[in-house]
DNA sequence: GATGAATGAGAATTCATTCAT
DNA sequence: CATGAATGAATTCTCATTCAT
């Protein structure tokens, strides 16, 4: 696990702090999304909750278990989506649709921890570089195995499927990751569900048969 | 432009002094593709160089000067490879091709520089957003537009031309950004340009015919 | 107003702060008085207070509100005895003797007030100008046109009242401003109340009737 | 004397040297006038005179030899004039006069050496007290008791000296000083000869035979 | 629980000065 | 002579954290 609950921390739930708790989760979230650990002052996320910043460290006495939460809480989100669903009875081509539009559906709901997580991957991991070999590589080889079984039966062409998942995850997290941008060679505000969805339906698509119309190889 | 060549600096060019600005930019670019321009201390940068801070700072008296220039070099470079070729011989097929190759390429040669990027933009793009606006976007619609005329010319398939930069720009940068992500899922140390070649396959594949055998639809 | 309470600081006045919060306008005061804005490092102030200079900064985080805060305070006291009381009721020499004494009595009570505002000055009042304009000058106007009416009146000679201001306050404030220089010259190391006095009978006198004894003119 | 001419500097006199050694004196002069030797940087002067901070320091290798040679030369010019002159045959109402119109004219000459002494004098004098106790206080020791003896001869009214001079050196410095309030006041951009020549008049005219037209006293 | 007070470490500059050429 | 290079000491301010109430 990235993040421990520390056991002097252990109080009684209660609702009103569960919800602060949260609040302060969802800001160092978006305030790590923006400026990775480093680069995000306590204060920041103290002043986006609209608490002082002693206040914040009453909570959170420490930024680096606070990171490690939001990581922790993305993390849990993500690891289930980073890899194949697990039905049996579904067709590959399924089980990839269903697999992109997942990514998908998970960087529009939660762009900042994508963020917070790209910040982390190109920090060199070094808080989730255990947590990725225990538990993200594993998933990856046991999919990569898949898909070479799938190449076998012939149900899909003979590619490398590492580079599958690499593209897969760059493309649907750049949605996130990279919407600022994005939004920007569109021309608009903010990147809606709509814009996922033609995002999805690309990808699906190219995956399927590309994108040349009668490719000669 | 990012970076604008301060009046008092404009000193008699030196071999020597050339050479020693050239490892700090470098250094700079090292250091803020981890941690991004809040996150990067002076100090780190000059340790990297192996001179002191204050040395440093007689070379690069300002902080953010210092990152507009690293960000300057980036794109210098960039820019050109975010467009297709302009050759008017090649087919559809050829100038996708060699544009996807020719962001991987620049992936490996300068790493560092896709991962600024990458931090840039995953903090809105403070710095950069005019600069994308005035020299990416025009690129960008002018490629968009090329490739509806060769979706209605019968050369590649009626797809969302943008979504097709987005998903190749996502891919090609990812083995720079993700870089540690990936090799750690590979098992290596460092990507290779072994490495490099095999993405490139999978993905000009992958836009040629899809990855599914015979897709239904 | 030259000083604007920020807003953040607006907390819950509190007994204990405020005189700490005093101690360090006065300390403040003092130095400024000698060494002006740029020559004195904050750490001179909280040496003088008896804290660390974070706390300081703790309770004032900017310099330059520090400093404004101790203009303010200056001009607070200052302004009203820059000009004429209001009596109506009494004569013009009256009025004048009771200025300079007020103008003494203001030096001897606040030297180190006078001294900073001489700083400001000296430096071309970059931050008192507007003040100065909107606050003194009004003032002086109107006093000024007193004086002329005094003057047709036949109460006091024809003279330029601009220039007997001017005088007037910098023959008050010389006994704040260059009391190291007068105390020097009168071989005593501090001014006293009674050196006040006898500057005040000097002036008072000069003014109703100079110095020589039968000015043939 | 504040300022010794180190030997090592004693090079054969050149003309250029001698130019460009005053010009720096002048606005070093100018610089220290505005913020005083703590709030001046050596930048600031190499900056005005149009020279690297390097250069100046190969002109003057030490801040506090060039402050201390700034004063000298301020010196130089006032220590004469704050004194009365000699004439044996001039009667006290003369002398007054001649004195008064000479400070004037030395604030009007040379402004920013008159703040330059201010900023000292507001400084506890750290650098001139030694040279004031030897080389001003016999002067004003001496003109005091001549007036004492004026006073006895019933050629001046019976006041104390001691205030008449430092009333006169703040009235008269006043002009170079406050320089920036003064023009502020009378709404102008900068004080001309004929501003100083009025002030000469009023001085002259309150200091013979006061203001106020029948004081009863 | 919550918050004001305090502080050590650090971070970006500034600044006077030294050194080497 | 003049200047580029380099640096130690300051200086303003930030930031995470500790302490006390």
């Amino acid at each position: 696990m990235i993040y421990k609950q520390p056991e002097k921390n252990q109080r009684k739930p209660n609702a009103q702090r569960a919800q602060l708790e949260a609040r302060i989760i969802a800001a160092a979230e978006h305030a790590f999304a923006r400026t990775g650990f480093n680069g995000t002052p306590m204060e920041a996320i103290a002043e986006a909750v609209g608490i002082s910043k002693q206040n914040l460290i009453y909570y959170y006495p420490n930024k680096e278990n606070l990171y490690r939460r939001v990581l922790q809480k993305t993390l849990d989100m993500w690891l289930e989506k980073m890899a194949f669903s697990d039905d049996e009875d579904a067709s590959a081509t399924d089980i990839i649709r269903h697999y992109i539009r997942g990514k998908l559906e998970l960087s529009y709901e939660n762009p900042d921890g994508s963020k917070v997580f790209a910040h982390e991957i190109m920090n060199g991991a070094p808080i989730l570089k255990d947590y990725l070999l225990s538990h993200l590589q594993p998933q990856f080889r046991k999919d990569v195995a898949l898909m070479k079984k799938w190449a076998k039966a012939g149900e899909i062409k003979a590619i490398e499927p590492e580079h599958f998942f690499f593209t897969i995850w760059a493309a649907t997290q750049t949605y996130a990751d990279f919407a600022s941008q994005i939004s920007l060679m569109l021309g608009k505000k903010k990147l809606t569900r709509k814009d996922f969805d033609k995002a999805a339906d690309f990808l699906t698509d190219m995956v399927s048969h590309g994108i040349v119309a009668n490719p000669e190889k």
